[in-house]
This record gives C-alpha cells, structure tokens and sequence, in this order.
DNA sequence: GAGTTTGAAACT
DNA sequence: CAGTTTCAAACTC
C-alpha cells in the first residue's frame, strides 16, 4: 500500500485537538457520524451529541467510554482525541493497530480502545467513505492516502462538507436511531443485548444475511428495521442464527461467530425454512407479508412479527419498548431483552383459569348428571312400554307410547335454564346415528367419559329389549345430550372470552396512550387504568389496576343452579 | 498480507 | 428513482 503521508494530518496541525464525543453505541458503525463541529461547518443539530472543546492545550488524547456497567446514564459518551498533538506519535500507534482489524473502536465489547484509522486511498478522506470523516473526525495516525480530512486543509474540508450535506442533510447525523433518554447505552451489554435502536435508512444487504459486519444494522448491534431493504435478513429478534452469534459472541469466541455467521448465510442451521427475500417492502409498517411474496415467504412472517416488535419497541423510541422488556429472564431462551407478552397477561390469573375450568367440569358433569335422568325416566316409559304391548299388543299405541318416551327425553333436554335449539322434530333424520362427539368435547370431557360411555352402553341395553324405535331414540336422546353438553361448555368458555376482550382492548387503548404521551411518570388515563413507567422509558407494568372482570362468574350463572362461589371482582 | 467480498456512498 | 460505479471495510485464504 502506497502510504502517502497524508498533507498535513500527522504533522499536526497546531490546532484543534478536536475532541468529538460520540456515542459509542454506534461503536465503530462505519459511517455513524455525529459531526456537532466540524470545522466550524453549519451542520445539523445533533440531539444525541455532546461536543466538547476543540481546544485543548494538552491533548490527552483520551477516549472517555462509559463503562457498560452504567447503561442507565443518559450519555454513553467515548471522547477521541482528534488532532496531532497527541502525545501518542503516530509511528508509535501503527505497530499497535494493525491497520485493517485495528480499526478501533471495536464493537463487540462496547469498550472503543483507538481512534479510528482509515485507509483510504482514493477518497481523499472527503467522503463518507472515509470513517474519520463521515465520523467528524480529523484523520491521525490513520493509514490513508492524500488525506484531506486535517487543519492544513480545511477549506477543502469544509467544502466537502457542504457538498456532502447538500447532497444529504442528514449525512452527518446518527445512522442509528434511539431513545433520546438514552438507552443507546445499554444496547451492548454483553449478555444483555438491547438493541433499542433503530437504523434511519436501514441496510440494503444482500448476501451477508445481515449477520456480518457489512451489514449496519449488525456493526450497531441493532436489529434489522421495517427501514431496511436487506434480504434474506436474519438480523431479527428471534433467529436462531443470531442468537447463535450473540451467544459467540458473549463468550467472545471469534472462531464461533464467524462459524455460526456462515452456518447461517449459507443455511446451515435454524431457521433454513426462513430464507427469504425479506425487503423493507415487505416490512413495512405493520404489512406483514403472510403471503408467498417469494421463496422465503414463511420467514417473512416470523421476521415481520419480530422486527414489528422491535419497530414497535424503537419507535416509541422513547419510552415505551413494546410490549415489555425481560431483562435477563432466566427462562426467557434469548438473550434479548424484548419478548411478547400479551396484553391480557396481567389480567388473567392463574386461579381464573383454575375456576375457568372447574366451571367447565362442573357444567359437563352437570349434563352428565342430566343424562342419567334422562336414562330413568326413558326407562320407566320403557318398562311401561313392555307391560303395555305384553297386555294389548297395539301397535298404535306402542307408537304412541314412543312418542310420548321422545317429548319425555326432550323435556328433559329442556329442563333447567339452558339454552336450547332442540330441533328433534326436523332434523330427526339427520340424527339417526348418535353423533360423534368433537374433538373439543372429547377433551373437555375427559375425566366424564367412562361413565357417559357407560351409561350410553347401559342405554343401549335397555334399548336391546327388542324395542328399535326406542333404541333408535334413545341413541338420538343420548347424542342430542352430548350435543347439548359441548353446546354449554363452548358457551361459557365464550362468554369467559368475550369477557377477556373488553380489558384487553381498553388496555390496549391505555398502553398505546401511554407511549405516545410518553410519560415518565405514573399516570390515570380516563378509564381509570394505571400504568406504571420505570425511570429509564420502559414500561413494566401496564394497566396494573385495570378492574378485573370476573371471567367465570356470569357463565357460571347461566347455569340453572350455581355452583361454584366465584371470585370477587378486582382481584389482582 | 494479498486478494476477495460486501454494501454504502457516489454518480449517472 | 433505479441502475451502475466507486470506495473502503470486512472477510477469506
């Protein structure tokens, strides 16, 4: 490489020890600028940058890291020393960088060592190819070749600049997105990846997976967002892939990553099934693409759902990552901290479904109980039955006497406060065969199943006597019961869902309230639902208060006779 | 360390 | 805005 000492960065220029702060979160994000100064350029307001002194006499040529160790603080700030009054000479710093990996400012561990060190050779260090530039940062000690990007050539500078803003005004500002309370921070925890950011204009990467460091959205250790128009992305909350890279990395195995980097782009391991096509276009917003848009349709929908999430959770940028972040939950299989949960989750309680389901056991077993009435009294019609045609042998009135045994079994269907179609009459003939119980009915009546089968074979013993009209009622008598058992049972497991709706909807409501007032305090909405905001933006409770609905009592009270003392209302 | 790959930036 | 070229970092060997 043809080393051209660049004009005037390592002689030092007199000047200007720029030191440019710049949050580290972006790490050594290629062109992760924040140029709040830039020599003396007009450039954008730069709401995440802290500039410091270009001046300083004494140069410590110091990078201030905040330590991961605080990722609360509002401002992880790295302080690089720009100018050529460092105290480290250049020939000093070469031998410890070397120049292509050296580049500074490493990302995986969140703790920049160096400044970063170009080689540019062709760009004049004016463009945003250049890192130093695009960083806002004077070149020393870097490799690249007829460096413009140094004092003695500011006016060149200043004017590439102006070019590079015209072109982009928001060419120098934060790639990476996020809160403004500055979770930015916290993002490369190791072992605690919280990846709140969000790329501005996202990556377009093609063949890397978006699980290398070509991609942006990687280097930042962010997700990919509904910004990006990569493909075949596998930077999602959620990929087996990236988990399996985060998890090299947390033990900072290099080999591993690149090991399980490749596995992935080539396919190798998880989520084979998910490669796809996946562009912005596909992400945008809340279209998610369930459809075969392409050979990686399936994929899109699981990187939709999670990069919805991670929109939704960057996006309400401030404060409110959606739906709530798992810190570290031991359960949790992935690392990250963001994982759905339901809105209903607060609102259902274990002993809800406890009584959820005795409900239903009761309300089954109550059917039950209602069959085995219906067998005694079919039977004393029956044995009525048999000393009737033992008597007269009347065939007139045997149908009468069937007759009146089929209004007995419906008015025993009928009995209690049921909701009832019994439709007997017209659609007797589509019931001669005793219709198989569903799949849902046999499940839920699983613990009454011996003795409804029981009964049923009892039935149809008492129906052998030799009476087929009889028998054949019977059958339907025991099938319409079955009927009218599932019928029960799904009617109140709707109304306990029904009744889950409503707080769910208007907790909802409450949680989309609370992110867009973006309060850092407890508030009460107008429907008297509480939510409660950590400090640092992140909702952790939702809705503690919201007044529970008793999801049991009132298709307990459909019932005829209650039976179960239900639960007051508003237990939390 | 040389060569290749990759994707952003720049350009048309 | 899309396609192409340039560029330098990332990566591979």
């Amino acid at each position: 490489m043809d080393d051209l000492p660049p004009p005037s960065a390592q002689t030092g220029s007199e000047e200007p020890d720029s030191v440019v702060a710049f949050d580290v979160t972006a790490k050594k994000l290629a062109r992760q600028l924040d140029f709040a100064e830039f020599g003396g350029a007009v450039l954008p307001e730069l709401p995440h940058f802290q500039s410091q002194s270009r001046c300083h006499s004494e140069s410590p040529a110091v990078m201030v890291v905040q330590s991961p160790s605080q990722p609360k603080s509002p401002q992880h700030l790295m302080v690089l020393p720009v100018g050529t009054q460092s105290p480290h000479p250049v020939a000093a710093r070469k031998p410890d960088f070397p120049k292509s990996r050296s580049r500074s400012v490493e990302t995986k561990d969140a703790t920049p060592k160096k400044q970063k060190q170009c080689n540019c050779k062709h760009s004049r260090c004016l463009k945003l190819y250049c890192e130093c530039f695009a960083s806002g940062i004077y070149c020393d000690g870097c490799n690249c070749a007829n460096c413009y990007n140094n004092v003695e050539n500011e006016v060149s500078r200043r004017e590439a600049v102006e070019t590079t803003l015209e072109r982009n005004p928001n060419a120098f500002r934060p790639k990476i997105a996020s809160s403004p309370h500055g979770p930015r921070e916290s993002r490369d925890e190791i072992g605690e990846v919280v990846m709140l950011g969000k790329h501005n204009k996202g990556c377009h990467c093609k063949k890397s997976s978006c699980l290398k460091k070509y991609c942006e959205c990687f280097q930042a250790n962010i997700l990919c967002s509904e910004n990006c128009k990569c493909m075949d992305c596998k930077n999602f909350e959620g990929s087996d892939e990236r988990q399996a890279l985060l998890h090299g990395d947390h033990v900072n195995n290099m080999a591993y990553i690149q090991q399980a980097a490749n596995a992935a782009i080539t396919g190798a391991i998880g989520s084979s099934g998910y490669a796809c096509l996946s562009t912005s276009k596909k992400r945008k917003g809340s279209e998610l693409c369930f459809g075969p848009t392409g050979k990686d349709a399936p994929f899109n929908g699981i990187a939709q759902f999670h990069q919805a999430n991670n929109m939704l959770s960057s996006g309400a940028s401030t404060s409110s990552p959606l739906p709530v972040a798992h810190v570290g939950s031991p359960a949790a299989p992935e690392p990250s901290k963001f994982s759905f949960r339901s809105l209903l989750a607060d609102l259902i309680q274990m002993n809800d479904l406890k009584e959820l389901c005795s409900v239903l056991v009761v309300l089954s077993s109550e059917a039950s109980k209602n069959l085995a009435e219906q067998r005694i009294a079919v039977k004393q019609i029956n044995d009525s039955l048999q000393i009737s045609r033992a008597s007269t042998g009347d065939r007139s009135q045997l149908q009468k006497t069937d007759a009146k045994a089929a209004d007995v079994e419906c008015e025993s269907l009928n009995q209690g406060d049921r909701i009832v179609h019994h439709n007997s009459n017209s659609d007797s003939s589509d019931t001669t065969t005793a219709r198989p119980m569903s799949p849902g009915t046999l499940a839920l009546m699983c613990d009454e199943q011996d003795t409804m089968f029981t009964g049923a074979a009892l039935a149809h013993g008492l129906a052998g006597h030799g009476c087929n009209t009889s028998s054949h009622m019977l059958d339907k008598s025991v099938s319409e019961v079955y009927i009218e058992q599932e019928r029960i049972v799904l009617t109140k497991f709707r109304d306990c869902l029904n009744k889950l709706i409503t707080p769910g909807e208007i907790k909802e409501t409450n949680s989309v309230e609370a992110r867009n007032e973006n309060h850092s305090k407890n508030f009460t909405s107008n429907s008297g639902y509480r939510q409660r905001i950590i400090s640092n933006g992140v909702i952790k409770n939702v809705a503690l208060s919201a007044p529970r609905i008793p999801l049991i009592d009132a298709a307990a009270h459909h019932t005829s006779n209650k039976i179960l003392t239900l639960p007051e209302n508003g237990k939390e």
